[in-house]
DNA sequence: TTGAAAGCGCTACCAT
DNA sequence: ATGGTAGCGCTTTCAA
């Protein structure tokens, strides 16, 4: 390993200057910083970030907007990712202050953002509501914070980590597909647009289910569904061998349940306890969803090297993990034994 | 964060006797080593192991035996994982040798090994073949070595990383009998044992079957499968709805095709290549997985930490993720859009 | 059995 | 614009 006062021997200069050129400071003749920098370059130097994080002593800081949804799964699992990731960073003095607002109130995230940027912040993990007015808002910070985005781009981040929605729904279209009886139909039940992931999960069943399963041509759709779940029933004939559905799946099933409508193969996307809880059930025979602790872990593992890694590629995007889990998928093996 | 410095200065000593009260040395007085091991327990004093690692420049000795089997993509991955965690640690001066040796040859593991432990060795990574031997050998080094071991335990290591096959069979056998039609039956396949999975998944695999959908007691065991493709047609009939297969799955799956054996739902355990292609021609409705990847990047990272942070309460044991894998799960989100 | 001092690779601050 | 020096938290070597 090559070292600053390995290049400041070579170059007969001391360390102090040679940190100076690596370092981007402007009290250094242009001359001497290209001399180190090309020799730099030449020899492979790499800053060892072990030495500038115990000299620097730097204590970064750092924010994290998450979102409250209608899944609490959704919150709960990133901000654990976000605690196991700093736990084992924490010799690093790396700390994350947490912050969640309402996925519906879109206000109270922007309000929330303005009051934190008024502060010296060096990292920023948000998963932004309204990607416009974030990404405004952002823009004159965007050479002083590092920021990583989950679920949405604001496109000059560092990082996004993109949650692959649509890409659930079709393994979701995919998995039904196979389960339903030939020449039986299924119900595709439109949830709404929760502004994070009902609406893309859908997009992406859609196209994975060919004409000949569709009953309807257009997905369920009804208004203030938690009122009106009669309803389903209208829809819901001989023909019928499968629903699929993304958001209301416990009160839908519950309501057919209640109709003694059963038999029916329920695919679902997302996870929580009350579909873990269908499966164990067989409710539902399967779900596919995103791995949202690694969201956070991952959000939290990235924003540390970006900050603390100076000489790194940083990566543009990663896509979450998707899991399918079927009943069996719960198990724990320490059970099995 | 208290330092051992802090230390020092509560109790009238110098670093350097702190130092050595920590670090387990026996040139300290036993009253000395009290006073200070009590303080810091008091104090919550945790060594800082990035201030050790640059003092101390520990090179560490770290060897990887990893097992070639007939799925080439198990050692693939596994080394993968365990290059990639080296060089996220690289600053560390972590680096793994990594060895390969034949699964089918016990001995010649044996051998590597016995040859590594003539080395002045820091670290192990092993999967072993013959547990009982392996255990034996390693016995004399288990206080100097801190030893990982991938899919089969010795006991004593310090982290042991199960691949949890037995539940990939169980979860393979779950959807497998969510997919057959009433009244019809499955053909359950034997590879017989190649020492790490097969064996296994099929346990698993049959935990999970109802008695009403065996077609035949016993699954099948054809003895030299490759060259008896032909019996495998004596057992398929108008009842058989569907296939498990855990071994030899492609030259099966060719085999029927050749003899126009199809419309059969297929599940299998595993995940190689080859099986990605079936997946994607529908020849497979789906596969049950363990991810390999992170067993190597898991076991690798699990070491740096117990060889690196002295103040660990060492993970015990740790379950692999697994994967079920519908021909949708393969498709890459960017080649969506 | 204890202490003093040097040094790991780096940053930060003061002096020139 | 450049250099000198101290120090981050720890290990290691030598001296007492």
């Amino acid at each position: 390993m090559i070292t600053q006062e390995d290049l400041a021997k070579k170059l007969g200069l001391t360390r102090t200057t040679v940190a100076r050129a690596l370092n981007g400071s402007k009290d250094i003749k242009a001359e001497t910083k290209k001399r180190i920098l090309d020799l730099a370059e030449k020899e492979g130097y790499q800053k060892n970030y072990l030495g500038s994080y115990l000299a620097g002593k730097g204590k970064k800081n750092i924010y994290a907007l998450i979102v409250k949804s209608l899944n609490e799964e959704y919150a709960i699992q990133i901000k654990k990712g976000l605690k196991d990731i700093q736990k084992e960073l924490e010799d690093f003095g790396f700390k994350i202050k947490i912050l969640e607002t309402d996925i519906k109130n879109i206000d109270e995230q922007i309000m929330s953002l303005k009051n934190i940027l008024t502060k010296n912040i060096d990292g920023l993990i948000i998963a932004p509501l309204d990607k416009e007015k974030i990404k405004k808002i952002l823009t004159p910070y965007l050479d002083k914070i590092k920021i990583v985005t989950i679920g949405e781009t604001i496109e000059n981040e560092n990082l996004f980590i993109e949650s692959g929605y649509y890409k659930s729904g079709r393994v979701a279209g995919n998995i039904l597909s196979t389960l339903i009886k030939k020449n039986k139909k299924i119900l595709i039940f439109d949830g709404g647009d929760d502004r994070i992931s009902s609406k893309k999960y859908l997009e992406g069943f859609l196209s994975q289910i060919e004409f000949s399963l569709l009953k309807y041509k257009e997905p369920i759709f009804i208004e203030n569904m938690l009122e009106n779940k009669n309803k389903l029933k209208e829809y819901i004939d001989e023909d019928i061998d499968g629903i699929y559905l993304n958001r209301y799946a416990p009160e839908i099933i519950e309501y057919l349940k209640s109709e003694n409508i059963i038999n029916l193969k329920i695919v679902t996307n997302g996870f929580n306890k009350k579909i873990e809880k269908m499966l164990n059930n067989k409710d539902i025979i399967a779900t596919v969803s995103e791995d949202f602790y690694e969201q956070g872990y991952y959000a939290g593992k990235n924003l540390f090297e970006i900050l603390y890694k100076p000489n790194l590629k940083k990566p543009q995007n990663y896509t979450t993990k998707i899991n399918i889990l079927f009943k069996e998928s719960l198990v724990k093996l320490g059970d099995l034994k």
